[in-house]
DNA sequence: GTAAATTTAAACACTTTTCCTTAACCCCAC
DNA sequence: GTGGGGTTAAGGAAAAGTGTTTAAATTTAC
């Protein structure tokens, strides 16, 4: 079976960039149009994210869901929202307000404008007050 | 683009195996085969290990595996045995015992308890003697 | 501004993964 | 032995991923 996500293009070009070299000199190197190393590159980093995300999955199985931040909800306003349904449950979130929009935003950047959430956001948390959103 | 490496399906009979549930019962409620449901799991499973392996190459990228945390230990006697072992390779790890401490916690939380290891956690370090955690 | 570096899009052939069924097999408790 | 829980194998259809080219567009550096 395979091992990771990643083909061997794939970790070759991510290893001649890690030394530095221009996708230019890759695709000289490889035998390939420079485009095609963009995409490759391109798919590896994406690859990559993936991983992390599935990774990510893994915490959640051992956290419930909490509430919901609904399309068109302030930013600002799902601190307390969240910390009222923590409290409900008896679990404390283990973030201050700030390091929580921050964490809501790094998580998902697509999902806010602004300070505006533009799609619902599920919010899970697990037994340590840690966080995570789907 | 997709998001992990996990179906819909795959992320759902792991959810009921995370609740206790017999693959039998899974394939009830998903109206499929016990073996189907025996399937998705093991694909889901050999997914995980994909992404874990993923990111296990990342950091061979630029760095070598320098020694395991072993669960059980004092998370004070980390650093000695880590700046040991990378005495033994010749490199010199960027962080001071408390700053190493710190790291460990942050980089991995959900790893440790109070000052205990929970989880093996392996340690990696590269030429400018960065460390980094798997 | 120009040139180099990078990114994107569309299209194509090819391979791999998924989900599914059916049928058989293993292990263990009773 | 029987039944429950789990696994494996073979086969098939649909979906997704990969490497590629070509051409155009965008960003970065001097």
């Amino acid at each position: 079976m395979k091992q990771g996500l990643l083909t061997d293009r794939q970790k070759e070009v991510l290893r001649y960039r890690k030394k530095g070299l221009t996708q230019q000199q890759i695709a000289e190197i490889i035998h390939t149009s420079k485009a095609n190393v963009c995409t490759i590159e391109k798919a590896a980093l994406e690859n990559i994210s993936r991983a992390r995300e599935t990774l990510e999955f893994l915490y959640t199985l051992d956290a419930v869901h909490l509430c919901t931040l609904q399309s068109g909800l302030d930013l600002l306003k799902a601190p307390e929202l969240i910390y009222a349904e923590a409290e409900k449950k008896g679990l404390k979130v283990k973030y201050d307000t700030i390091s929580l929009i921050n964490r809501l935003r790094d998580a998902n950047p697509e999902r806010f404008r602004g300070r505006q959430v533009r799609e619902d956001v599920e919010i899970y948390i697990n037994k340590d007050g840690d966080l995570y959103f789907g």
